[in-house]
DNA sequence: GTCTATATGGCGATAGAC
DNA sequence: GTCTATCGCCATATAGAC
């Protein structure tokens, strides 16, 4: 993340930042194969090969893409607060509600990126490693080694995001009907309850499974 | 899925059935996009004409192979048994561990329908719809109408699909990362502690929220 | 039932003018 | 920095021969 030169001084809105802005929205509204270079260029204002003048190949556009994606997120909910991880996570949720147009990225690029040969498959590996790291590290400061029914850090880590990929899939297809806050808070109860901190009398007669 | 006539007698074998078997694979290997009517024939020996032989449309195909994936998988794991709902789902993705193509299907055809004007969109809102009545009426059985955590069986459902799809995205990028059986088993153990059933005597301290 | 031939159009990428 | 032109390829779908 810090070989991203930002040229000519640092100035933020130029053409290639425009582009991949652009890009990050119609990946979103048809998934990387399903975007011509084309298009992403007519919505600018541009030919194709104008888009082609700052990214060597659509391969390379997707990657930066994705890279700012996460740098962006980052920013906003990884170095800031001190509130308990979960609570962290109702707050993403409650951001995400209101941008359908990010999470449907993530969302369709990801699941696309299992899909043989294709170019963010690596990217998309480490992210998940790293965000699993991330939330047993949270999840442990917040709740302990032993969690409700005994599970591990490691455990709910990866039910965690589990959770939170899946409801927005749900929410995606069917907004309605589906309440992303409400149930990503709904699982966080479930984490919470029975955790060493919260039920340390009874905990014996509950925690070993 | 009354109405798919099995023609001239009921036989299974036949060129339609092969290219369902074929399409369903490669749909799964490279999304619904990123699959030409091509490919799909030269693996079966056949023309792409050959294919539009049996199908009118690639849209078409794409359609009767998730009508075919349904009913092979309500077949198995909807008549049959009466184990706990939670212990169904375990079997459910100790059967999936053996079959990555057909995960992988589905976790990148159901992700790729949410983008725009995909032929699949509204197959997928129906089924997930459909899903999740399923495991509201198998969770009230099993636990009745208080969970833990105060969680109501229609919350319960939908983090329970979450659950699943998002396991299997994470285990389909890193398998030897993620154990689809014991986190999915985790996660109903989670369910399960101080359901009403399991602590009748603390219930009324914990489950109002 | 499967083929060849073909219409029609979109794709990513390169070369080079201005 | 953006364009026009073009290459080579692949896509879905139709028509019609065998």
């Amino acid at each position: 993340m810090g070989d991203v030169d930002n040229r000519r001084g640092g100035r933020a809105h130029n053409r290639r930042d425009e582009i991949l802005r652009v890009a990050l929205e119609t990946f979103a509204e048809r998934g990387y194969r399903g975007t011509s270079l084309a298009v992403v260029a007519e919505r600018i204002g541009l030919t194709q090969q104008g888009v082609l003048h700052y990214f060597p190949t659509k391969q390379a556009l997707l990657v930066e893409v994705l890279k700012l994606r996460d740098a962006e997120d980052y920013q906003r909910f990884d170095g800031g607060s001190d509130e308990p991880h979960l609570d962290g996570m109702r707050h993403l949720m409650e951001y995400n509600a209101t941008r359908p147009g990010v999470v449907q990225s993530f969302t369709v690029l990801s699941a696309e990126s299992v899909t043989d040969a294709h170019p963010a498959r690596e990217y998309f590996i480490a992210r998940y490693r790293v965000a699993r790291e991330h939330h047993v590290a949270g999840l442990r400061e917040e709740l302990g080694e032993r969690l409700a029914a005994g599970l591990t850090p490691e455990q709910a880590s990866a039910l965690l995001v589990a959770v939170m990929d899946g409801l927005q899939l749900q929410w995606l297809l069917d907004p309605d009907q589906v309440d992303l806050v409400d149930l990503v808070d709904a699982f966080a109860r479930l984490l919470r309850e029975g955790a060493t901190p919260a039920v340390p009398a009874v905990a014996g007669a509950v925690a070993d499974a």
